[in-house]
DNA sequence: AAGGTATACTAAGGATTTCTTAGTAAGCAA
DNA sequence: TTGCTTACTAAGAAATCCTTAGTATACCTT
C-alpha cells in the first residue's frame, strides 16, 4: 500500500468524539481484552486494515456509515455522515437539491 | 468476514456504466494482462477484497470517490457520487440545505 | 522521589487472506 | 464445428493481519 487510507483519520475522529479509549473500543467490538488496545491501534496507526466485517461494527457503534471511514476529505466525510441520518423522501429531496447546484 | 460487502454491486455498476469488460478494467489499473481478468473477477464476485490504493485507482478511473464503493444503499450511493462532482462553497452550501431537512 | 495506573503504541511470528497461474464454462458469430 | 469473447474458478505462492508479549509516556498518590 504506498497510498494511506483515510482509515486512520476518520477512525480517530469519531472514536475521541464518543469518548472512547481504544481499549474500550475494541472491546465494544467484541474482540479479546489481551488485545483489543493493540488491535485498535494498528488500524488507528494505519499499520493494518480492518476488514469489512470489522468495519461495519465499528460503524455502527460510532454511529457513522461504513462510507465515512473512506472519506478523503473532511467536508464529504461530515456530508456522508449527516446524509446517513436522513429518511429516503429526505435523501431523494437531496438529490434534487444537489441537480440545482450544478450549474 | 461474514457480512459481505457493497463493493461487488458497486464495481459492476460503475464498470458496466463506462462500458468495460473486467479484462479491459484490470489493464487500465495497471495489472498484467495475465491476470487482470481473474482479479477483477475476484474483485466483483467478493471473493477478494482490493487494498486501498487499488480501490483508490479504480475510483479514478471509474470517476466515482472511494467510498462510493462502501455504500450500502442505491440512493446513498448516488447521492455520494454527486457530492463528489462539486466544490467546496457548494459542498458548504449542501451541509447547509441538509440541516434544514433535519427538522 | 517512588510506585501504581491509564493510555497509546510496537516487534515478531503464527494465522489468515490475497495474488498468480493455469485453466474451464457459456454464449455467440462465421 | 471452430474460433473468439467474456465471465469465472481452484490451488499454491506470496503478502497481510491477528495474537502475544511486551515498552513508553504521562499523570496521580503516597
Amino acid at each position: 500500500m504506498s497510498l494511506i487510507s483515510p482509515i486512520p483519520v476518520r477512525l480517530k475522529e469519531a472514536r475521541t468524539r464518543k469518548e472512547l479509549t481504544q481499549q474500550q473500543l475494541g472491546e465494544l467490538l467484541g474482540l479479546e481484552p489481551n488485545n483489543a488496545s493493540a488491535r485498535m491501534n494498528q488500524y488507528e496507526r494505519g499499520k493494518h486494515t480492518p476488514d469489512f466485517d470489522t468495519l461495519k461494527r465499528l460503524a455502527d457503534i460510532l454511529e457513522v456509515p461504513v462510507a465515512y471511514f473512506y472519506c478523503e476529505d473532511k467536508l464529504e466525510a461530515a456530508i456522508v455522515e449527516a446524509v446517513h441520518r436522513l429518511g429516503p423522501e429526505q435523501k431523494l429531496a437531496l438529490l434534487a437539491f444537489i441537480e440545482t447546484l450544478k450549474s
